[in-house]
DNA sequence: AGCACGCCGACT
DNA sequence: GTCGGCGTGCTC
C-alpha cells in the first residue's frame, strides 16, 4: 500500500502531499497519525489517502512509514475530508485545517541529547565529562553545559568524545493497560495453600479476562497477580486502554407539556433521513432548549451522538446544567479553560463513542465522533461562531459539512437568525421551523423608545433618561431586577482637547484611547497599551482636556449616584477576565445577589433570568455607523436579544431603548420585536448592493510596518487577480486596495482588497495556486463578518 | 519549519 | 587556509 500524507507543519512550503509505502505490519488507515522519515529528520504525518502499490509509479524511491503514533488519536475518514474541505473553502494550509481536529497539536517532539562517543585519551577533565555522560546514558546539552561549561562541551563534541543524538518522542501514544488471563490446563494444586491466589483464580475463571483497574475495583492487589504470573499460572498482557464504557442511557426525562409548535418542530426533524439544515426561529422564551433536548434524547436512543454548540463560555453554564440534569454522565463539556488532560479525556470519550453529548463553544464543532446523529447550533446568529484567526472558519459551515457525511440534521436555533440563514430557509435550501409564541402564553415585553436628541435639547445630559430612571426606580421598588446594556466598556470613549480638538490616540494603533477611571489610565482596546492621562494637551499644551462619550464604568457611577442603595454589578471584559468570571457574575445575579446587571453585549446573550422585568438599552444605535454590511443586522439582533431578557418569568417585562436615531428602521422593528419586517427590509438592501446572501465576499488584509510595503504587495495581488478575472471572464468584482477601517494596529499599517461575486470558487482555486497570496502579513478571510 | 549547501568576507 | 555569516532550495 501507498499512503498519501500531509506533514504536520504549518510551513507554507510543505503543504503538498508526500507518498510513503506502508509496511504490512502496521494498521494504517485514512486518518492515521504516523511517524515518517522526512529529509534527515522525522516528522508526524496524517494519512489522507491510501492506494494500491502497483497503481502508481514514482520517479524516486519511496520511504516507508516508521510507525503509527496513536490509534486512539487517529482521525475518522470524515474528519480528514472535512479538514480538506476547510483548506479549499477557507484557503488555509492543510496542516492548519487538520490541526483544528487535534487536541494535542503536535504528535512528535524532537529531543536532542548527548551520548558518549570515543574517548581520545587526553586531559583528566575530558575523561571526567565523558564518564559522567556514559554513566547517565544520555544527557541534555543544557544540563551538561551548566555543569562543565559550554566551551568544554563544544570541544568534546568537536573531537568526537561526545556525540549529539536526536530522538523523536511520541506525545500521543496510546494509553495501555495491563490485562490478566488464566493459563488454561495448568496444574492448580499449588493454589490449595494460597487462599488469596485461589480467590483470584476463581474470579478469573468466571470472568475470562480482566483489566488491572477492574482487578483493583474487585479488591485484589496487583502483587497477587504478579506472583501468579511468575509461577506461570496466568499471563499479563498489555492492551490498549478501553473506552470508559458507554454508560447506561438514563433519561431522567420529565416530559414537559410541549406546545403544538414545539411538537411540530420535533417531529419534522425526527423524520429527517437526508440530513437537512433546519432554522429553528423561536421568539425569546419560546422553549428552544426543550426542543433540543427532546431531539437529543431521540438521537441517543438510536445509539448516535450529538454536538451542541453555544456562543461563549459565559453561556455554557446554564445550558450545560439543563442538559446534565437530564442526561447525567452522558454529557461532556468542551471549553478553553479545561486543562490539557481534561480536554483530551473528553475528546477521546466522544471519539470512541463512550459518551453521546458534547457541549461547547465554536471549537467543539471539531470534536471527534464515532457516529454523529445531530448537531445543534444555539443562538446561531452569534458572531463568535466565526473564528477571527486563520483558519477563519464559520462553525455553522463546518457543522453542515460534517453532518453531510453522516446524513444527520443540523439545527440552527435563534430568535434573531441571520439574514443569510433565514433567506436560505425561505428558499428551501434549509427548512424553516417556527416557534411564534412564548411558553405558557407569556407576552413579549413592551418597548418604549426615548429620543436622546430631544433629551439633549431639553438640557438633559445624563446617561440615563428620566424615562429609564423611572423604570429602574419602579422595578427596584417592586423588588425585581433590571438589565442595562451599554455597548462600550471603560469610563468615557475618548479624550479630546477642547482648545485644539486633539484626540489622544494609541501609539501603535490608529484608534482613540479609552479612559478607565478605576485604574486612572487610558487604554487601547485594540492592543494592550496603557498610558497615563495627560494633564495638558500633548499638541497645544492647553490644560482643557475633556472626556467624551460613555462607557459601562461611567454608567455604573451614575446609577450609583441616583440609586445609592441598589446593588449594581458590571459584566464586561474588564470584570470577566478571571476564570469563570462571567459565569460567576451571571449566577450571582440570577440568585438575586444584585438588583441591576450592567454590561456590554454579554448581558444580551440568551440568559434566562426569571426576576428580570426591566431592560434599559443605552446608545441603541452605537453599532449602526460601523462600516460593515452587517451593522444593521448586528444591531437588530442585539436590541431584540436584550429586550427579550425582560419578562421571561411569570412577570411581564418593560424595555426602554435610548437612541439618537429613533426613526431608523432597525430601531423601529426592534421596538415591535418584528423579525420578519426587519428581514424583508434588510434583504432588499442586500439585494440592491449585492451583499451576502446574494453575493459572496472574500476579504484580503495586508499588514506591514512599512506603509509603502503594504500598498506595494496589495497592488501586486490586486492586479494579479484582476488580470485573472479579465482572462477568464469571471464575474468577480475586485474592490481596492483601500485603507482598512482601522489604519494601523500594533504598529502595522493595514490595507484591504475585497472580492465580491455570485460564485467565487474559480478565483479561490487561482488564489490557492498563487504563492504570492500566502506570504506573511497577508490574511485571507472567506465570508468575512465585515 | 529544519537543515544542508554554497558563496562571500574576516581573521588566526 | 578556515571559520562563520545567512540567502536558497529541498524534503516522498
Amino acid at each position: 500500500m501507498i499512503a498519501d500524507i500531509i506533514i504536520n507543519t504549518t510551513a507554507k512550503q510543505v503543504q503538498q502531499t508526500f507518498s510513503y509505502t506502508v509496511p504490512d505490519s502496521l494498521p494504517v488507515q485514512v486518518g492515521s497519525r504516523v511517524l515518517v522519515p522526512f529529509g534527515r529528520r522525522c516528522e508526524e504525518g496524517i494519512v489522507i489517502a491510501l492506494s494500491r502499490e502497483n497503481s502508481r509509479t514514482f520517479s524516486f524511491t519511496l520511504k516507508s512509514i516508521i510507525d503509527v503514533l496513536s490509534v486512539q488519536h487517529g482521525f475518522q475518514e470524515e474528519m480528514v475530508r472535512t479538514a480538506l474541505w476547510i483548506r479549499d473553502y477557507y484557503l488555509c494550509n492543510a496542516a492548519e485545517a487538520l490541526r483544528l481536529f487535534m487536541v494535542e497539536k503536535k504528535g512528535v517532539r524532537c529531543q536532542r541529547r548527548i551520548v558518549g562517543g570515543t574517548l581520545h585519551g587526553a586531559a583528566a577533565v575530558d575523561e571526567q565529562i565523558y564518564t559522567a555522560v556514559v554513566h547517565a546514558g544520555a544527557v541534555s546539552r543544557k544540563v551538561l553545559e551548566t555543569r562543565f561549561g559550554a566551551a568544554a562541551v563544544a570541544r568534546l563534541l568537536q573531537n568526537g568524545t561526545l556525540q549529539e543524538q536526536k530522538v523523536w518522542k511520541n506525545t500521543i501514544s496510546d494509553k495501555m493497560e495491563e490485562w490478566l488471563q488464566i493459563v488454561p490446563a495448568v496444574d492448580t494444586t499449588v493454589l490449595k495453600r494460597r487462599p488469596k491466589q485461589r480467590e483470584l483464580w476463581e474470579f478469573l475463571v468466571r470472568k475470562g479476562e480482566c483489566s488491572l483497574t477492574e482487578l483493583r475495583e474487585n479488591g485484589f492487589s496487583r502483587d497477587v497477580a504478579r506472583r501468579m504470573a511468575a509461577d506461570g499460572l496466568l499471563v499479563i498482557q498489555k492492551k490498549m486502554r478501553e473506552t470508559t464504557g458507554a454508560g447506561p442511557v438514563t433519561l431522567s426525562s420529565l416530559p414537559w407539556k410541549l406546545t403544538a409548535e414545539q411538537l411540530a418542530a420535533i417531529s419534522a426533524v425526527q423524520q429527517d433521513t437526508e440530513g437537512r439544515t433546519y432554522v429553528l426561529h423561536g421568539v425569546t422564551g419560546s422553549g428552544k432548549t426543550e426542543v433540543y433536548m427532546q431531539l437529543a434524547a431521540q438521537v441517543i436512543r438510536a445509539g448516535k451522538q450529538v454536538l451542541v454548540l453555544v456562543p461563549e463560555i459565559a453561556l455554557t453554564g446554564q445550558i450545560v446544567r439543563r442538559f446534565s440534569a437530564r442526561f447525567g454522565e452522558d454529557v461532556v463539556v468542551m471549553h478553553s479553560q479545561l486543562s490539557q488532560g481534561e480536554r483530551q479525556a473528553n475528546w477521546l470519550r466522544m471519539k470512541e463513542g463512550g459518551c453521546h453529548i458534547c457541549i461547547g463553544a465554536r471549537s467543539a464543532v471539531f470534536t471527534g465522533v464515532r457516529n454523529l446523529g445531530l448537531i445543534i447550533v444555539d443562538e446561531c446568529h452569534d458572531g463568535s461562531y466565526k473564528q477571527e484567526e486563520t483558519p477563519r472558519y464559520h462553525a455553522i459551515e463546518v457543522a453542515r459539512t460534517r453532518a453531510a457525511y453522516y446524513k444527520c440534521p443540523v439545527i440552527l436555533g435563534s430568535a434573531t437568525p441571520s439574514v443569510r440563514e433565514y433567506y436560505l430557509a425561505e428558499k428551501g435550501i434549509y427548512t424553516l421551523l417556527e416557534l411564534k409564541y412564548r411558553v405558557q402564553g407569556r407576552p413579549l415585553p413592551s418597548v418604549q423608545v426615548v429620543d436622546m436628541r430631544e433629551e439633549f435639547q431639553r438640557g438633559r445630559y445624563e446617561v440615563l433618561s428620566p424615562t429609564l430612571v423611572e423604570l429602574v426606580e419602579h422595578t427596584l421598588q417592586a423588588g425585581n431586577q433590571t438589565i442595562i446594556l451599554l455597548n462600550r466598556r471603560g469610563f468615557s470613549t475618548f479624550v479630546m482637547c477642547r482648545s485644539c480638538g486633539f484626540v489622544v490616540k494609541c501609539n501603535t494603533c490608529d484608534v482613540p484611547m479609552v479612559y478607565h477611571k478605576d485604574q486612572e489610565l487610558l487604554r487601547c482596546h485594540y492592543c494592550e497599551a496603557r498610558r497615563e492621562i495627560p494633564k495638558t494637551c500633548p499638541a497645544c499644551g492647553s490644560p482643557y482636556i475633556k472626556f467624551f462619550g460613555t462607557g459601562t464604568e461611567k454608567a455604573a457611577a451614575e446609577l450609583h449616584d441616583i440609586f445609592p442603595a441598589a446593588r449594581v454589578i458590571r459584566l464586561d471584559q474588564d470584570t470577566t477576565r478571571r476564570k469563570n468570571g462571567g459565569d460567576r457574575i451571571i449566577e450571582a445575579f440570577r440568585r438575586g445577589d444584585y438588583d441591576i446587571l450592567l454590561g456590554t453585549q454579554m448581558v444580551a446573550k440568551g440568559h434566562d433570568f426569571m426576576q428580570v422585568t426591566a431592560v434599559g438599552i443605552l446608545a441603541a444605535d452605537s453599532l449602526l455607523n460601523l462600516p460593515n454590511y452587517l451593522a444593521a443586522e448586528r444591531t437588530f439582533q442585539l436590541l431584540t436579544q436584550a429586550a427579550g431578557r425582560a419578562g421571561r418569568g411569570a412577570l411581564p417585562g418593560r424595555v426602554v431603548m435610548q437612541t439618537y436615531a429613533p426613526e431608523h428602521y432597525v430601531v423601529q422593528y426592534a421596538k415591535q420585536q418584528d423579525f420578519k419586517g426587519f428581514y424583508k427590509e434588510e434583504l432588499a438592501y442586500r439585494k440592491t448592493f449585492l451583499y451576502p446572501p446574494f453575493h459572496q465576499l472574500i476579504r484580503i488584509l495586508f499588514q506591514d510596518e512599512q506603509e509603502t510595503q503594504v500598498w506595494k504587495s496589495a497592488h501586486t495581488i490586486a492586479s494579479l487577480l484582476r488580470s485573472y478575472v479579465e482572462e477568464q471572464g469571471d464575474a468577480v468584482e475586485i474592490i481596492g486596495p483601500f485603507v482598512d477601517a482601522v489604519k494601523k494596529v500594533r504598529n502595522k499599517y493595514r490595507a484591504v482588497i475585497l472580492l465580491k461575486g455570485a460564485d467565487l470558487t474559480a478565483i479561490k482555486k487561482r488564489i490557492q495556486q498563487s504563492s504570492a497570496c500566502f506570504q506573511k502579513g497577508i490574511i485571507i478571510d472567506v465570508d468575512p463578518a465585515w
